[in-house]
DNA sequence: CTGAAAGCGCTTACAG
DNA sequence: CTGAAAGCGCTTACAG
């Protein structure tokens, strides 16, 4: 027997069950409908006269009365949750852009009273199609990366989606970061601070929307700038990186980082290998996110405008719903910004 | 109007509607009941013949059946969800020693088929009764503090609930570490290296049950060694402790940081005052969430079992919901761990 | 302007 | 071993 506790206590002297609309609308002397359409305060209250209205809710208010969320999903057929899909592990997708992008999602969501519901997308792809038919969420946001058996799984079965980070043929709403232009403006910088031999550090990536497009960006600039010669993509880690470096002959004098965290990982390696940052190699990657601006030196970097990103797929997901999939499936592209801070210096004299 | 787009175009060859659970027994030849007990593998399903469950089971295969969620939460009284509480912003709930926890939550919970809903508290606590009265969730697992108000609307609904990382009185399940052992590690290895000015910068925060345990060790550690005289617990940031330190004619030659958030802006001050860590103050902290390890230089700190954190708290809740409320609510308390890097070494002689 | 009724699509005792 | 029925607690056309 366990020892006389709060909830045990406030069971024996609270013991009712929770009220019902039937309990509500006897309270009241009207029908159950009359009770739904004044709380929920539908369109059809309006007829009802203001005296029965407020009797109404001060009688549903007085029994504590709330309108359980499992019986109306059923009813309204919606559930007002949003699924946020993505491949775990979940780590890497509550962090970085994705912790502002996350941010963004939810404060639209909640602004309309839906919920974010995390997703993980289990290693069976034929699992994905149940998630979605099984009509648990109203919408979709798809994270980074659409797996082409959750792309037809979602069309087919009509969700309102909108990918995030995620590029695609297909036609669905979508909301990416300008990352061509945001290269591009680290570039320029660069060139503005007199850097010729500039590489470009991505390390080991799949391929992805955003490798594409900064890389385009990068030998774009460069040829724009006839450095062709100079156009370097490296695939290998932040630490090989800096060791080579050391023994190389022909330097670079800046790296573009594909990540931040490669960007904080070089940094490091740079500092263990006794080189200096920005004096011996300027430095410039690509997120704004937590610890960019904290690291020694803080990082100039392209900043993504995450948390409106998150915003915008939220609020085309809505959209969608709103109008029953009649909206334009538009996509949106947001603004990147150069962010210039410690990390990026003239280059040191030949 | 919208050019043909893939949606469209698919819903007009397969416009057939979701079939329910009355189509599958009628192809089946058999009760709703019977298709019901079968899919779900009921304990009743053992009584009906193999031969009828494997033709039920390919029927509703073949049909493309997913039983209805929104129904089945009605009819079963459970959602299958656990909100995740916490006060906003977002952000720093996803952070740090977040980051774990919500991974290890949502790993045990997905283990279990269940899902993990982020519910941020808003301004008004009259409404979060209501959050947890209008039955969408099965449980509630509440991150870093618990609100009195939120603590009443727990017990008297009955909610299943973890603490995590909150202390309280109440008699509710929680999970916390053992800072106070976690800190006592760090002390004991400054003493090792031979530091006796030792200071506790804290920075400004709201009393929390970590702010306690990690002061009281270090008060007690300090004690203990004879060093009373040196304590000394700091409010003020990490910019301030840099400049104090430079014109401070009796410096620490350690510093134990409340958060590895203040630890990284120390380094980053320490850098930018050209002091050197750890050559010319010694550096430790809590938390060995990213990025830690990979600043400048490493960090010794002390490790909380995140993960397991979160795992722990998600089993809690389901067991409770598993033994209807009648499992005992047991707290637990996992270990910490010091993790000895590069920002402490012996204090320089004097 | 208001209420009776159908319906949402399941699960679960219960009867046979 | 299987099915008919009640019930979960709402919302929403629809009739009056």
């Amino acid at each position: 027997m366990a020892a006389p506790e709060a909830s045990t206590f406030l069971s024996m002297i609270a013991p009712m069950k929770r009220p019902t609309i039937l309990d509500v609308a006897r309270a009241c002397g009207v029908a159950k409908s009359t009770v739904s359409v004044v709380l929920n305060q539908s369109p059809a209250a309006d007829r009802v006269p203001e005296e029965t209205r407020a009797r109404v809710r001060q009688i549903a208010d007085g029994l504590g009365y709330r309108a359980s969320w499992r019986a109306r999903v059923l009813a309204a057929k919606q559930t007002g949750m949003i699924g946020v899909l993505y491949t775990p592990p979940m780590p890497l997708i509550a962090r970085g852009n994705y912790e502002g992008i996350l941010s963004g999602i939810n404060e639209t969501l909640a602004a309309r009273d839906f919920h974010l519901v995390l997703m993980p997308l289990g290693d069976n792809p034929d699992e994905w199609r149940q998630l979605l038919t099984d009509q648990r969420i109203d919408g979709a946001i798809v994270l980074s990366r659409l797996l082409p058996k959750l792309a037809e799984a979602l069309i087919s079965t009509g969700t309102p989606t909108a990918l995030v980070n995620a590029d695609t043929d297909l036609h669905l709403p979508k909301v990416l970061a300008d990352e061509y232009d945001g290269c591009r403006q680290s570039m320029e910088h660069l060139f503005d601070l007199g850097h010729e031999r500039i590489v470009f550090l991505l390390g080991q990536q799949p391929p992805h929307y955003s490798v594409q497009q900064r890389i385009a960006a990068y030998r774009d600039s460069m040829e724009a700038k006839g450095l062709k010669r100079h156009i370097k993509v490296l695939e290998c880690d932040a630490t090989q990186f800096a060791s080579d470096f050391k023994q190389s002959s022909s330097r670079p004098t800046a790296v573009v980082c594909y990540t931040h965290y490669l960007a904080i990982k070089l940094l490091q390696a740079a500092w263990e290998n006794g080189l200096r940052v920005p004096n011996d190699l300027s430095v410039t990657c690509f997120s704004n996110a937590y610890p960019v601006e904290d690291v020694v030196p803080p990082l100039t970097t392209v900043a993504l405008a995450t948390v409106q990103m998150g915003r915008s797929a939220a609020e085309l997901v809505l959209e969608q719903i709103d109008t029953k999939g009649a909206a334009l499936k538009r996509g949106v592209t947001l603004k990147t910004q150069l962010i210039v801070r410690k990390s990026t210096a003239a280059p040191a004299a030949m």
